[in-house]
DNA sequence: TACTTTGTTTAGAACATTCTAAACGTTCTA
DNA sequence: TAGAACGTTTAGAATGTTCTAAACAAAGTA
């Protein structure tokens, strides 16, 4: 059953996906749970892949959670056994794209949020400036805009993709 | 010349674009001295961006480097003063797309490298297995075939893009 | 040539992240 | 109810990243 040629690719390929894993902003760990599964056409235990990936089984738990948030995989029940069984969302282009997304927006919306802060804080103390601080404040208000004209044009973009890449 | 409150708003601008940079995989400096750039009217000089930003000066070489390497800022020459001069590029949405863009084609391009390589090693291999062994062989192909044309998508896509988010 | 100014490089410190190992809690089984 | 089987939590270890401080290199100035 156990074929080392087979094998080795399968590790190679994990090991690959624990890479991307880390350019998405998740562990090493995730990327790499998620290709195991990928590649298996049967479900897993969490005792299997803490097996193949040489990981403890703490990591495997809190990394299979972490992918389960981002829906990379689903639990699915497995009659006669009391174990965890977990396989990967077919979807996975979805997944990468929708990680993506809501990284880019809460930073985004986490800025907006600031920018507010900043101009209401410039309108108020506006008055009590010296010409040159006016002008400096004025200025500082035309940038804040532009950073607010960028994430509009942003979070409009990021509306499209799926229609766009689903295609 | 010294405000204390407009200099808290710079403060705490650059701040949170520092986290940005983080987002964008560059380093928490580099958003920094970005965005003192890009709240500055006049170039600026390393000396000023060690000063405001409490940094060390190595720091601030090697980061304001990393930067001009994104296009973030280019170097800008003086009349009368021996120090490097560096002002923020403009058109800051441009480099965050081009970070994103270059960042993911990279991963992207790394990883068909890859799958071709094991492609052809399953090629090769494919004879000596066993029956069991040529399905499983024959599974791992159809999903390399998957990824790849998950490949294509994407690239596909980040050449819409500045079309797209520029009109 | 000696000194000053300025930017770069680098060894190691500080910090953040992610792992492991072990303790723990829960649920099932005998 | 005792023990086994699992998954979760957590303290601390291992690792990786980015900073600082100091040595260094280069190039201007006196």
């Amino acid at each position: 059953m156990e074929n080392p040629e087979l094998d080795k690719i399968r590790d190679e390929f994990t090991e690959i996906a624990g890479q991307l894993g880390v350019r998405l902003g998740l562990s090493r760990t995730v990327g790499q749970l998620y290709a195991l599964l990928f590649l298996s056409d049967e479900p897993l235990c969490l005792d299997y892949m803490v097996e193949r990936l040489k990981i403890s089984k703490g990591s495997a738990s809190t990394n299979i959670r972490e992918l389960e948030k981002w829906g990379g995989v689903r639990k699915v029940w497995v009659k006669g056994s009391r174990k965890d069984f977990y396989e990967a969302n077919p979807d996975t282009l979805k997944i990468v794209i929708n990680r993506f997304k809501s990284g880019i927006q809460e930073r985004v919306n986490e800025m907006s949020g600031g920018i507010d802060k900043f101009e209401k804080a410039l309108s108020k103390i506006e008055n009590s400036l010296s010409v040159e601080e006016k002008k400096k404040a004025q200025f500082y208000k035309e940038k804040f805009r532009k950073v607010k004209k960028m994430q509009t044009l942003i979070n409009t973009f990021l509306k499209i993709i799926p229609k766009k890449i689903f295609l």
